[in-house]
DNA sequence: TAATTCATTTCGTGC
DNA sequence: GCACGAAGTGAATTA
């Protein structure tokens, strides 16, 4: 009965002329429903940037909660688009024109239609959330659940501790007493996530004060070579690991655990660097 | 002939059955047509990462690139998707199921109809490009066009100059012979802009000689707190600047060219660091 | 609302 | 093919 419902509530036409093109899409907007309108088009933007795309056959989705979508041929991205809030009009001056406003920032984008090939409106509906592994989340709970991965001796005591640079992925102690940032990757890494890793760094050794020794350690799958020397470059240390993809995933295998590049001493003492995992600072 | 052929092979079927559904979207992936199905499917993914989706109405898009598109009622992004130069097959397994997949990396989605609502596919024809305007790329013109705008005396000698660390957007001089690194964005950056031209400063220092000055200047609409601090901190600078976003700008080829080749005499003495604009190395 | 960072980022360019 | 950085990045989280 469900798709029996559903599927009486849809509209669709081919080849409608401008004004039932335009009724099924003000009547899928005014009913929150899912419009598609497949045709030959132009396209102009203006707003964070501005853009114009001349004649051609593309899609165009229109989302009950304001998403406006083109879509060429080609491409996994949309060639423009409009985000979730905006508004929608149309117009019919000659052919059917769709142009969808948005404020903060002030965008607007314009869909004229020169012909319109086929009309699809439909209710949605959709509770399910999607189920996701393989984040850098599942990255970060892999090593809170065995430390050792990182370093033997290494004690997580924070995630996500605040810096003056910005939040530190994993907080810790070696088995000396040092500070160790930790920055987890889920992939393969350049330099910028070394740059990254080197601010925290950076930003801890003047939080916590000048002598205080702090080491970084870079997780992730792998490096690229002018990650791997900036990283020497800047005396941090990576390991490799990858966050576990399939949830069979209990056998951190010996052979994913790579060497520590270099090494640091020193001995932290500071109790306020010490926070509890999870802790709030 | 070929619009109205498009129109006329436009196949749709609203609630068919699921060799009728399977039908249309083997037709339209064999005859390279952009294929639309809406109904109610569960999803999974492997690949990078993996993801399960639950039953629910959506709409999935093939494209004749090979690229696919699950989208639910809200979002500007798929829920799940594949890009461009993946396989397709489709069996009917008590409902449609549409498989994807590619190598390197491996990955492969699942998409199981348990129920379709409608079936689109069409032929697709779009010779047309995006034009875009207020880029990076719109703002290096602007300052090419007049330098000053970033400071008086300042002399562009090269775009996308290579370093270890990656291309520096504009190398050039300023008025006192120091060599300036230049470092764009077309939208307010936070503090890995800074980090990342404080990288190119760095690797340009090691590259010219060390007792040669490199002053870095990051050119953007705005900053951050952070970024500011972080600035001040590496002793880098700031020039309040935006891209060009109304093609008003008649002004660039000719001039650009004109402002860069007449700067053929400099004071950087390191001929290797000084080349042309566009050029090489 | 602004800031920061992750992302199955995607996409283009150069080597 | 890999590496690097831009993008009208989008999206989530937190202050």
């Amino acid at each position: 009965m469900e798709s029996g419902v559903s599927a009486s509530k849809t509209l669709t036409a081919t080849l409608p002329g401008s004004d039932r093109a335009r009724e099924i899409v003000e009547t899928g907007i005014d009913e929150e429903m899912m419009v598609t309108v497949f045709g030959r088009c132009r396209v102009e933007y203006d707003g964070r940037a501005s853009s114009t795309l001349e004649s051609g056959d593309r899609l165009v989705v229109l989302k009950p909660d304001g998403t406006v979508l083109v879509h060429t041929e080609e491409g996994q991205q949309p060639v423009n688009w409009q985000p979730p809030g905006c508004t929608q009009e149309t117009t019919t001056d000659d052919g059917l024109v769709v142009q969808s406003y948005r404020d903060n920032p002030e965008e607007e984008l314009t869909v004229e239609f020169s012909a319109v090939t086929h009309v699809v409106a439909y209710h949605v509906t959709d509770e399910q959330d999607l189920s996701l592994q393989g984040t850098e989340e599942d990255l970060r709970e892999r090593i809170l659940s065995e430390p050792s991965l990182v370093e033997d001796g290494f004690e997580p005591r924070a995630t996500e501790r605040e810096t003056p640079a910005g939040a530190v992925d994993i907080y810790g102690v070696d088995d000396s007493g040092n500070a160790v940032v930790v920055e987890l990757k889920r992939r393969r890494v350049g330099p910028d996530a070394v740059s990254q890793l080197n601010r925290y760094v950076g930003a801890l050794k003047r939080d916590l004060h000048a002598e205080m020794a702090v080491r970084g350690i870079l997780v992730a799958p792998s490096l690229t070579d002018s990650a791997h020397h900036l990283l020497d470059r800047h005396g941090l240390e990576y390991v490799s690991l990858s966050p576990p993809t399939n949830s069979y995933a209990v056998c951190p295998t010996s052979s994913t655990r790579a060497a520590i590049t270099t090494s640091a001493s020193a001995i932290v003492s500071s109790s306020s660097a010490v926070s509890a995992v999870n802790g709030t600072s």
